[in-house]
DNA sequence: GTCTATACGGCGATAGAC
DNA sequence: GTCTATCGCCGTATAGAC
């Protein structure tokens, strides 16, 4: 029982801290590499408890994908406070160019885990297909508002291009391969 | 020692055929998850035995990414007896185009190996990094034909638009995402 | 709700007869 | 060179005291 007084000041509970160690590793060493135990050593919680959270490792894989997922969310959410849809597509490009360090290192935090989790075969790889899906509808929504009838094959072109580089970054250790082709994915925008 | 493959023998040595069926198991289900049981099954090599050709799993790991870049070499060499550049980069467009239905099932054979074994972080991962460097310089080398002083820049952009709508079509289950990249990229070609 | 100890199966790798 | 049996470890998951 917690005492009078650490509520407050206590780190997030313990799915919440479950559920950032469990992203974090996924995305450092990826997901079927990291054991219970792993986690339990990341997030400090013992190896038992953590069954009392999430009865099966696939539950966990669950709730990293509904995070990856939710951070698209906050991301579009930002996005739709801007008027121009170009704009929007920017940030879009964005959240891949101000990542290029890390994504340069472990690949694209959306991109990598779907990658992962088709190969596997399971019920996660189909639940995955929502990380790629949701990002297209949307940006091919943002396209439709610039009166273009092709939305739909733009964003999936868009979101190739970043899927792509962020893979070839990874595999040389390069993050200037996603600044070469933000660039030229801004420069494309601004020109349709 | 004589390698099979190498040979002109009818039949297949037992080397050869576990590098096949090592290929084409890490294909179907991921280097980690095959197991050196289902290579057993797969190959009809006594568990045991395959120790004798094989001394470790990485060792496998490594005669798969020989094998794929193995298969690009041939590519190109079938390439190079075309005088005209954009031919031969039309050719390597075309590998994933044909290939597109069973990259919408497993993604496409460098790609989906290099983001597994980048994910792993051991020293697999670094050897797989040929199978990009390679054929992205022998298309900027293409591109230079062109006399094009951007052709590094370009092979870039071609090899990530093809990983990544590789990746897509295979989340979607949609070759046809590969139909419409590869005919937009020939469109992109010809007007280069 | 929490935590220690452990069951149970599967994995890579080896031993050793043939 | 070949093959069966098995070792030792490590993975997910559970039991059961607190």
């Amino acid at each position: 029982m917690m005492r009078a007084g650490e509520t407050q000041m206590a780190k997030p509970d313990k799915r919440t801290r479950l559920r950032q160690s469990a992203v974090e590793l996924a995305y450092r060493q990826g997901f079927r590499k990291t054991t219970i135990a792993d986690l339990a050593a990341e997030s400090k919680v013992p190896l038992g408890n953590i069954y009392y959270y999430f009865k099966t490792k696939d539950e966990l894989g669950a709730a990293i994908l509904e995070t990856r997922l939710d951070e698209f969310h906050q991301l579009r959410d930002h996005a739709e406070t801007l008027s121009d849809p170009k704009d929007r597509i920017r940030l879009f490009i964005d959240a891949t160019l101000d990542n290029r360090a890390v994504v340069a290192e472990r690949g694209c935090p959306m991109g990598s885990l779907c990658a992962e989790l088709l190969k596997d075969g399971g019920e996660l790889g189909k639940q995955s297909n929502a990380l790629f899906a949701e990002p297209i509808a949307w940006l091919a929504a943002q396209f439709g508002s610039l009166k273009r009838t092709d939305g739909a094959a733009l964003a999936l072109q868009l979101m190739a291009s970043l899927q792509g580089v962020s893979l070839l970054a990874q595999s040389f250790r390069d993050p200037r391969l996603i600044e070469t082709e933000a660039a030229r994915l801004k420069a494309w925008l601004a020109a349709l």
